[in-house]
DNA sequence: CGTCCGCTTGACTCAGATCAAACTTGGTGG
DNA sequence: CCACCAAGTTTGATCTGAGTCAAGCGGACG
């Protein structure tokens, strides 16, 4: 559903599947701008590397979801990104994306509108990242990429790259994970992190 | 040019001008989308209110500048907007919006380009506040925002909202600024700042 | 003329960074 | 099957830099 304008190029032969190890580099910052990538399988960090030599992960994109989408207008890519885990992904030609924009009158505005739920997400995690008490922080941001009922996330390794998401350091997520089990706002049944529902009207 | 897509809309009288006071509020996070506006002159400031009551500024918008591009998908305004000078803007009905995306090919293509460039400009945002010293936070924003040769920035009462912008309190931008020009990084004749370029090969 | 802001500086506090150490887990290769 | 290693996870002690509170100045504006 994310990525309905790329229907189109799946019936034509245009695409190709690539996997990817666990820290593979799948395009680096810099590089000229010649795929796009949706990736099928897997989960891949955007990230950017600071001049004190720590990074920030940028996003973290997962399964069904599109790599690279504001690269398609630009020369060169403006982040790094990784595979996390071993990921398949989709490769389109940027001329074919760009075919499929100009010629599809539908593509352009599914696109636009694929970009601003973009910006959205990017002024949330904005937000988040200016909440100052790291266990207000991190619950906001396991409140935003949970789902389910009750909401649940899969945390399978995920910690040391969503405290760079987040702007903390290792040590400080996870001790905020452990308060947070603590004051029973989360619970951890395995490598889940289960979001304990607060009854309504219980402030 | 950042507007090129609005042109034909400003031939026909689709649209209508409005001025705010400093401060006034022209639209709020939940309201319905209703318009788009292109900044004919002035600024206006981007925000939500986090839980604990502080202000996070997700984006200062400026003359020739088009706001609430990310909105004209969506069903609410996902954010507050707040003139922060006298302004005037020019109110484009979303339906006029969607119509032109819809109707002419090219239209929706730079549509998707100009929310392209956003998106790398949020992302830039991301890292510039995941930078951890204030001095070297301040100095990014500096960089990122300022123009010409040298480059420099007017900061004409713009130093609250860009502390909230960065992440800072007040105090701290403050602080930043009179290091940074004690360091020699910057200068501050009257209101400006202007960035000190740095000769090349001295590192 | 008084009030509200923007601006500035100082003293103190505190949450998260940093450094350090240990344990678990999964995978690799002998 | 086990030794080994890398990465994730956990906990403790200490440090640091931005937040907070407080106070004062100056200019804009009614």
């Amino acid at each position: 559903m994310a990525a309905d304008f790329l229907a189109i190029l799946d019936k034509s032969n245009a695409s190709k599947a690539i996997s990817f190890e666990p820290g593979q580099l799948v395009f680096r910052q810099g590089q000229s701008v010649r795929w796009l990538y949706r990736i099928t399988d897997g989960h891949i960090r955007l990230s950017r590397v600071l001049m004190r030599g720590s990074e920030v992960v940028l996003a973290r994109v997962t399964t069904g979801e599109i790599l690279a989408e504001a690269s398609v207008f630009a020369v060169h890519y403006h982040c790094d990104a990784f595979a996390e885990s071993r990921s398949l992904l989709q490769r389109y030609p940027i001329r074919q994306i760009h075919a499929l924009l100009s010629g599809h009158p539908g593509a352009a505005v599914a696109y636009s509108a694929h970009l601003a739920a973009q910006i959205m997400d990017l002024r949330t995690m904005i937000e988040i990242r200016a909440i100052r008490r790291a266990d207000d922080r991190l619950l906001s941001w396991l409140r935003f990429r949970s789902h389910g009922n009750p909401p649940s996330i899969d945390g399978q390794g995920i910690w040391p790259s969503v405290a760079k998401q987040i702007g903390l350091t290792g040590e400080s997520l996870y001790r905020a994970l452990a308060r947070l089990q603590r004051a029973g706002k989360i619970e951890r049944p395995g490598t889940k992190v289960v979001l304990t529902v607060r009854p309504k009207n219980t402030p």
